[in-house]
DNA sequence: CTGAAAGCGCTTACAG
DNA sequence: CTGAAAGCGCTTACAG
């Protein structure tokens, strides 16, 4: 067990001062070529490297960003993770997980735990029951402890810091219209409650999309899920008593659930009905059929938010703090045909 | 923008010692109820919290987890995570992740950053290049170093260390042996290339089954993967030329292709040809038709790992670190019987 | 009961 | 060119 060696212990064994040390170890030109070969020759020899914890203490910065999301085992917000890990890891930042499971209280406790020091920065998504809340203390508050915050995907107006979303409203509103355009007349929405902000940004674009369309908006055909559990019953009503020949799901789960049961119930996708997803999934593409859905590159989106909050982080250092210009980056999105969705 | 406030602050503010500040913060019994009180009442009033990376100096522990896979998108790594950080959480661990991205490289610097004092110990599962190289350096060091590392699915008996895994070779047999009992005949195996640990010890499984049943391994029914991206070429020529009547799959990705391949070549699953995957994530369950499947417990996995590292970690404190009773948890599998397999 | 000092592992302005 | 000192934010054994 040999375990990690210091400054200090190299400084005793060579007979020096620990400022020698480390100022050979950092190729300070203060000190003379002899002792430096010779302090950096054993420096590797006992494979000597810096304590990050140290370091972080001593800089005030820990090069390390928190990300807080509501659950990872869903394949957009793990794509993120991904996303910002590389680019994390390209400009030499660690990524520290904390997952709230939707729950409220988790994001705070977390958030708070990361704040005391653990974290330079954080980004992340909103949890459902914080957005019911609209309670966002917590983030408000790391905020003006001088921690920049960049929100993804589940964001709110009513913190001020950096986002990166999607055009939800927009990508809904594309997918509903391209529809429209292959000639479905009885279009539903199977949604979440209004609650989830990106579901209701779907909901209208959908609206919007039938609108601008002179197409009758009916309450009848559009489902609003609660809990994704026993989603089953409302969708298959929805099946049963006003046939659409076109469903629009916000999501992956909602739009393979409704494939099965109509296929289930002898409804044939996408001959008698056609589907289009949002996120585009490992579900979508392996589902049978496979699932024409809006596209969500997560991997973008991540990659853009840990650029956003690096630079933030590294602008800091510079200029004098209150640069309140905070960016919002839409990333683009586009619909990706497969087999779901009949070709009329 | 108020920053977060110090001990030193506070006493500054108070006009007592850091010292003083410190232990009645901690409900140190040397202190006065008075100045006690004072002092908590204005700590609650700014909000005081201390600082981790001042706590993780102090103590010389982190109270992190690394992390290191292969991976995150992807549903059993997913859930892994999600595992170790349920139990983390509630043990007041945070936890870290790094991907290697199957790389040997990218596996080896992660580990090194993060041992340099971010983390406490390790959970990791190896990337296949790793596994490929057989060089297992960088564990055997920073377990020399004193760290514990805990490894779950991929594991090699190369490094001697905590161990969370399934009986790969056993559960492969069991589905094997179940599709025997079934009557089928010509069962085939899609597998990974040898170096895979898990691939290897489930193409054990399929041929121990086989032959304990009297039945002939034919290399022609063994197709082995290197890249999933054109797996498709492979297993086309399997299905046509050999004919199986039941695929034995040693992952989801395999199966899900196999059962899409199948149906394109107007090959029924299950009525002509029954299917068994490996781990139960979301393809299994929203495939057409759903795939039975070897149920891999991530969740489980995770949060024994976790609960592995964490005794450890804080078994170390007491007793004289040598305990080299290192141990290896089975996590139980079962098979889920789903549409892909008939039921003659 | 309170506080100065040492220390965790490091860096850097300053003296010599 | 080298080293002592101060400091990052904290804790704790020790003096007073």
């Amino acid at each position: 067990m040999k375990r990690k060696v210091t400054l200090k212990q190299i400084a005793k064994e060579l007979d020096v001062s620990i400022s020698t040390v480390s100022k050979s170890l950092r190729n300070s030109p203060e000190i003379s070529e002899d002792t430096r070969q010779k302090v950096q020759a054993f420096a590797k020899l006992y494979n000597y490297k810096p304590n990050n914890i140290a370091l972080s203490l001593k800089n005030k910065k820990t090069k390390t960003i928190g990300i807080i999301i509501p659950e990872i085992v869903h394949h957009f917000f793990a794509t993120v993770i991904s996303g910002i890990e590389q680019v994390a890891n390209e400009n030499g930042y660690n990524v520290i997980v904390c997952l709230s499971d939707e729950s409220f209280d988790k994001e705070v406790i977390n958030m708070e735990m990361l704040a005391n020091g653990s974290t330079d920065g954080f980004i992340m998504s909103l949890s459902k029951e914080t957005e019911q809340k609209k309670d966002f203390h917590h983030i408000q508050e790391v905020i003006n402890q001088g921690m920049p915050v960049v929100m993804f995907d589940r964001v709110t107006n009513d913190v001020l810091c950096d986002k990166v979303i999607i055009d939800d409203q927009m990508a809904a509103y594309e997918a509903v219209d391209f529809l429209v355009s292959k000639g479905f007349k009885k279009i539903a929405l199977v949604t979440t409650v209004d609650y989830v902000s990106v579901g209701k940004l779907r909901t209208d674009g959908y609206i919007n999309a039938l609108n601008d369309h002179d197409l009758p908006v009916d309450d009848e055909m559009i489902v609003k899920i609660e809990d994704i559990a026993n989603c089953a019953s409302k969708i298959e009503k929805l099946l049963k008593e006003n046939k659409p020949d076109a469903i629009f799901a916000v999501n992956e789960l909602f739009a393979v659930t409704s494939i099965k049961l109509a296929t289930k119930m002898g409804i044939k996708v996408p001959e008698d009905l056609s589907i289009i997803g949002f996120t585009d999934g490992i579900i979508s593409q392996f589902s049978t059929p496979s699932i024409t859905t809006v596209s969500q590159n997560g991997i973008k989106m991540g990659g853009r938010a840990a650029k956003l909050l690096i630079e933030r982080l590294e602008m800091e250092e510079v200029e004098e703090e209150e640069n309140e210009q905070y960016r919002t980056e839409l990333i683009e999105t586009h619909l990706v045909l497969r087999e779901s969705t009949s070709t009329l």
